[in-house]
DNA sequence: TCGATTTGACCGTG
DNA sequence: CACGGTCAAATCGA
């Protein structure tokens, strides 16, 4: 069962297709740079954000107390697509029962998915926003601890990637507007770089 | 058997 | 040097 490694230095090169092998000559940073970086709402309901990913990479990241995934398109292989995400487990919400994820899309699709939804196509300026009671604030609980959900893509989350900047801010209106007429007190919400309520599963941040 | 996932190593950046 | 992103062999599972 023993692994062994026999990789060396500069072992990028065994990548055939040219475009990818020119893509690796450029910096991380850089292509994080240049790639279009869009944040994402992020609330209960379906279990995948129209596309395919496949995971390359898992850290844990020093500060935060979760692990950071990494995905690619599913496409990226035929189809050169050169969309990437990272999926960060945030801290669970108050009770415990809910998970937060920190989702990062980084480039756009240029794959053709099939029949697959595009990413706007997810109707944030239509989908309800009645006030949530105490009760309905409390998230599916889920069985297992945190550190064991191995595919946590959105288990009860759903993103809505690529949202337009005039949607974000109209989300955020929103939100402050929704936080306002909640039931629950200002206590119970958290306004750092997101703005979430310790019993939901919602979280938005532009 | 083959595609997807896991995970330690490698590498660039700050 | 620490950190974060990516690679790729090993492993898993359908």
């Amino acid at each position: 069962m023993a692994r062994y490694w026999s990789k060396r230095k500069g072992d990028k090169h065994s990548m055939d297709n040219h475009n990818l092998e020119e893509e690796a000559k450029e910096s991380v940073s850089k292509r994080r740079k240049n790639a279009e970086h869009t944040g994402s709402t992020v609330a209960q309901a379906p279990h995948n954000d129209g596309h395919q990913w496949r995971k390359y990479g898992q850290k844990w990241i020093s500060r935060a107390k979760h692990s950071r995934s990494y995905y690619r398109c599913a496409n990226r292989k035929v189809q050169g697509c050169p969309a990437t995400k990272t999926v960060q487990q945030m801290d669970s919400s108050g009770n415990g029962t809910s998970k937060l994820f920190n989702v990062d899309y980084y480039g756009q699709h240029t794959c053709r998915g099939d029949g697959i939804a595009n990413p706007y196509v997810v109707d944030t300026a239509h989908h309800s926003m009645e006030p949530i009671n105490q009760n309905e604030c409390n998230s599916p609980t889920l069985e297992h601890e945190a550190h064991e959900v191995q595919d946590e893509r959105f288990e009860n989350l759903c993103m809505v990637q690529n949202m337009p900047e005039y949607l974000i801010d109209f989300e955020l209106e929103r939100a402050f507007e929704f936080i306002v007429n909640s039931p629950l007190g200002s206590e119970h919400w958290t306004f750092d770089d997101s703005i979430r309520c310790e019993h939901s599963p919602i979280c938005i941040w532009g």
